[in-house]
DNA sequence: CGCGGATCGTGCAGTCCGGGCAATGTTGCG
DNA sequence: CGCAACATTGCCCGGACTGCACGATCCGCG
């Protein structure tokens, strides 16, 4: 599965121009780079960047398609008696423990780096979308809806994303002191109470 | 105010401009359509074009920063004893009430020609998301936290921009026959009862 | 009325992104 | 070992976007 040199090799190219990219970023900002600076650090031509990343932007987020889809399987694979929202809970906090256990530096540089940039925001965003679509389809598979027909799967699959986003930004925010489960968590307990003014 | 000749054209050939980007990609597809088509058709130079719009892709989604803020003010002006929840949801009548009151083919067209390209739909995900950092300021004031500090105001920006997505898709799901603010009312329903599984 | 100052439109030149094509090298399989 | 598949690379091109400089237009003020 995982076998294969030719594999492996794809996995650390791929890895190794996120990497530069990221680095590079964080080092001169996203206009002080250019493809080549990258492919260069990374140790390929400028050409193969693009066999790799359809864009600059996206090897700095580094976030691939193939990730994307995750979400809605892991979904579409939580025991049938849960409701939508458990299963989603579910789904987060094992995403969260994985984000928070990789290695150690790779999403807190993201983040940073993510964070200064704009345009990067925006594209981080056009990859939780792209993930939403795909929820909402499973969700209204288990709800036994359809996309279309009901507000309810587009909203759930769009709230995730905000609980993740929201999470991932408090993260962010407690210079990665605090626990990411436990922020994602604590976000679905506001969602589930039905979001009321916190009390001071 | 709204005087002076000079604003007035400004306004005019930034119409024209997302209007000629509007209806040549529906007519081509967005790689059918360079920068100059465009200005050609709304009669300015291709240089102009990038005085009104840093990119085709924003031209075509149409949506200009000074509106994005505008959630954030006026959800800052509702009365204080609404509830942050009930304040979003009273700026969000009153904006999807103005929407379906446009111009009627623009926001339809625009959602249709959105949908057909997934850039744009992640352009339209970046607007929302600015907006979102500015409402999740607004709901820190307003809940006497920090956006740092607590999940609250960024969570439920977020959620707010979900709520409005999902409506919008609906909207469009359902050829636009049915009503806006209905279908976002709906949503939010759905958001203040904690997202139960909806009843077949 | 008319005269600066500010603002806008425009052309030009240049950089970089991103993609198609074809040659070359490398991997994996029989 | 030899062949087929695939990855890397170079070459080239069109299109996006920017900085600069100049002319035209509009606005406010005397």
């Amino acid at each position: 599965m995982t076998s294969g040199l030719r594999e492996r090799k794809k996995l650390a190219t791929r890895l190794a121009l996120h990497q530069a990219a990221l680095q590079l970023v964080a080092e001169r900002g996203l206009d002080g780079v250019s493809v080549d600076d990258i492919a260069a650090r990374a140790d390929v031509s400028p050409r193969t960047f693009f066999n790799y990343f359809p864009t600059k932007d996206d090897a700095v987020v580094g976030i691939d398609a193939s990730a994307v889809g995750q979400a809605a399987e892991r979904f579409a694979a939580r025991p049938a008696h849960e409701s939508p929202v458990e299963a989603l809970r579910a789904v987060h906090a094992q995403q969260a423990t994985e984000m928070a256990g990789e290695p150690e530096t790779l999403w807190p540089l993201r983040l940073r780096v993510i964070d200064e940039h704009p345009v990067l925001i925006a594209r981080l965003h056009a990859v939780f979308g792209s993930a939403e679509r795909a929820l909402a389809e499973a969700i209204a598979v288990r709800t036994g809806t359809a996309v279309g027909a009901d507000v309810y799967p587009t909203l759930l699959a769009a709230v995730s994303g905000a609980a993740m986003r929201a999470g991932l930004h408090a993260w962010l925010a407690s210079d990665f002191t605090a626990s990411l489960p436990a922020l994602v968590d604590e976000a679905w307990d506001a969602l589930a109470a039905g979001l009321p003014a916190p009390r001071r």
